[in-house]
DNA sequence: ATTTTTATTGGACAATCGTCCAGATTAAAT
DNA sequence: ATTTAATCTGGACGATTGTCCAATAAAAAT
């Protein structure tokens, strides 16, 4: 009788948080075009509030403070971005294809998602000032380097990749292209991805 | 007569105003302490005027504003560094030499100038928003491919180098060092300097 | 249908921000 | 020595910030 109510209430508690959860996924989503077009330092949660259509008080029914609100928003950019890699990778088969691909989606999502990854940058920055910030930010860095390590497996190398270097290398190449592309000369995917195509051969 | 008290006139005005440039430096010389320890997005005119025991009006009174100030902050920081990378490069002869060098002086600042660079990455991903910092992002930049085109000089490389794209892979691994260095597990000078050789030997 | 819980609003709150200035102090010029 | 200009101080100013809450609307549970 007890199990069969608390049972009930459980599954109802659960109900409910999930509900909750995604509603701050949502709020999270929309939150990330604010923080996307002016950046951390200049994002006020009113400006959150405005470009969402949403109250201020809102925001802090469901987020305790502004931290835990861009710290979701980090992680609703990185489930979209890493899945997509790791699919691109999983999706090919030998070296080239691997090569061909990866450096496919890394130029395609530079030109298409360019103030995501800014934003991403700018973030990244801010965990080397605010330890709030780093395990968001070393989870997606490790993700990042297992989806390196993913395509070295099929791209049917032999000898184990130094996947964090590699990482490293990738990022450097990758964050110039994204600087170039917003502060620069915008270059169209196929050029960029030529450019990472040669990067990427250094070391798969 | 008139020559000669116009000239006079005019030394006046250039010493007064190389002092007021001096003057500026050293301010923001302090203002980079305070920067260096909290960020550009935490980081207040107040928080500035403490840590380097100035008056929040001297700021004023020297800086049109708060951007004005940060922007020669930068550009301080940029002397420095620079010129010390430069001066390594120009007194190594042959390619070994030149990585060394390199690779040692890179690894030296990452230990003993950990915050200083924290910054720079801060104000550089400030710049994919704020088009006030380009021009010294893309200026201090550009020094630094310029002193990789020397290094390539001095190293006896025979074909031509492509410079952007060694800054790019470089910076990806300085800056991915320095971020362990700051919020992960603090290696020695040698070490970092071994991992640091590895890339340069890939296209110097 | 009624009660209880959850969701949402709009605004108040104190703190902090960049900016600015009146006046004191010091240095330079005459 | 006197005047003029430059330097510096401390605080005031309105705007903006993150946080929080009383009141209302909507939804869920009884």
């Amino acid at each position: 009788m007890n199990s069969e109510a608390s049972g009930k209430l459980q599954v109802r508690a659960e109900r409910k948080n999930r509900k909750r959860q995604e509603k701050k996924d949502q709020i999270a989503g929309s939150a990330l075009k604010a923080l996307q077009e002016l950046g951390y330092a200049n994002t006020s949660l009113r400006d959150i509030a405005e470009k969402s259509s949403l109250s201020l008080g809102m925001l802090h029914y469901y987020f305790e403070d502004r931290t835990e609100l861009i710290l979701r928003c980090v992680s609703v950019y990185k489930t979209a971005f890493t899945s997509l890699l790791y699919e691109t990778v999983n999706h090919a088969h030998g070296r080239e294809a691997v090569i061909d691909a990866l450096a496919g989606a890394l130029a395609t999502t530079i030109v298409e998602e360019a103030s995501t990854h800014r934003l991403w940058y700018d973030l990244r920055s801010q965990a080397l000032f605010d330890s709030a910030f780093r395990p968001v930010v070393e989870e997606i860095e490790e993700t990042l380097i297992d989806i390196l390590k993913l395509a070295a497996t099929r791209a049917d190398k032999a000898d184990e990749i130094d996947a964090s270097l590699g990482y490293a290398l990738i990022d450097g190449v990758f964050r110039y292209q994204l600087q170039n592309q917003i502060t620069g000369t915008p270059r169209d995917q196929k050029a960029l991805a030529m450019e990472m195509r040669a990067v990427l051969e250094l070391f798969l």
